[in-house]
DNA sequence: GTTAATTAGATTGTATACAATTTATTTTGC
DNA sequence: GCAAAATAAATTGTATACAATCTAATTAAC
């Protein structure tokens, strides 16, 4: 394949992964909407249903968010009452964050989510975790002298 | 797998999948910032250097975003004179989007891309085209009636 | 032990993304 | 042939994303 062939966008990579990624993620709309929620929202609970607690910085690790994306987003997650921010004992820098009762009960609208999204994709099992793994293996690497 | 394993980020498809997306397109950056060009538009100018002239709603429907997100994209590249959009002979509504002198020259600095990123993701050609095939077959699919 | 370097979180600035709306034009229905 | 529906592109509003910067607090260096 020459360099003219290669710059076609059928011929690249990063496009469908890129293409992918927003049609999954437009995939939650209809069951995230009722709940008032948007995608990245439902991550970070995602990740705080597993940890609550956790500090901001370690919550941006997990979700592959930098503060510039998660303060604002968890502000407004804090203004409709789900979470709570709170300065911890030891490290005076660091905000724990809390899910608030109301938090803990929207788990119970979110629990149902992936099931539902589960065969909407159109892969088999086998065809997802090949996916699922491919892109784990991507986002494992570490790039920063890569180029 | 109970509801509740169901729900942590390690068993989501969806969330491996918009990091690796995020995690490519920050792979793109130090190649495209020297040139001016953020990934969406290093996307867009892949599709006009296959095919120029083309409408701005064909455009769209090619790389996969709407006039909201395109409008103001092609706003900044006309402003710094890499394309033109003028109105056709046909149907007064549309407006094609051509290539200036300055556009194609870019093509040059651009076309080093592609082969420059290839081996950086850190999988097998037979794993990058596995991966492609897959999201391929999630963006050829109709979601609308999915849910 | 005091200054320098680092770190946590917030803020600012720029660029996506997309739903919903608006305007101009074209096509349909009858 | 004309009102109604549809379409193309732009605009508005909200929510990411992230680089760069800022402030406050902590740690390191000597």
């Amino acid at each position: 394949m020459n360099k003219d062939e290669q710059l076609k966008l059928d011929n690249q990579l990063c496009f469908p992964l890129y293409a992918a990624a927003k049609a999954v993620t437009k995939l939650y709309l209809p069951l995230l909407t009722p709940l008032g929620l948007t995608y990245t929202q439902y991550i970070v609970l995602l990740a705080l249903y597993e940890e609550d607690g956790i500090t901001t910085s370690k919550l941006g690790q997990r979700v592959y968010l930098d503060s510039g994306t998660l303060s604002p987003l968890l502000d407004k997650l804090e203004a409709r009452g789900i979470l709570k921010r709170k300065k911890g004992k030891g490290d005076h820098r660091e905000k724990h964050v809390y899910l608030t009762e109301e938090g803990i009960l929207l788990k119970e609208k979110i629990i149902d989510v992936p099931s539902k999204i589960g065969n909407c994709l159109g892969l088999t099992l086998e065809e997802a975790i090949a996916l699922k793994t491919l892109c784990e293996r991507i986002n494992g690497e570490q790039y920063e002298q890569a180029i």
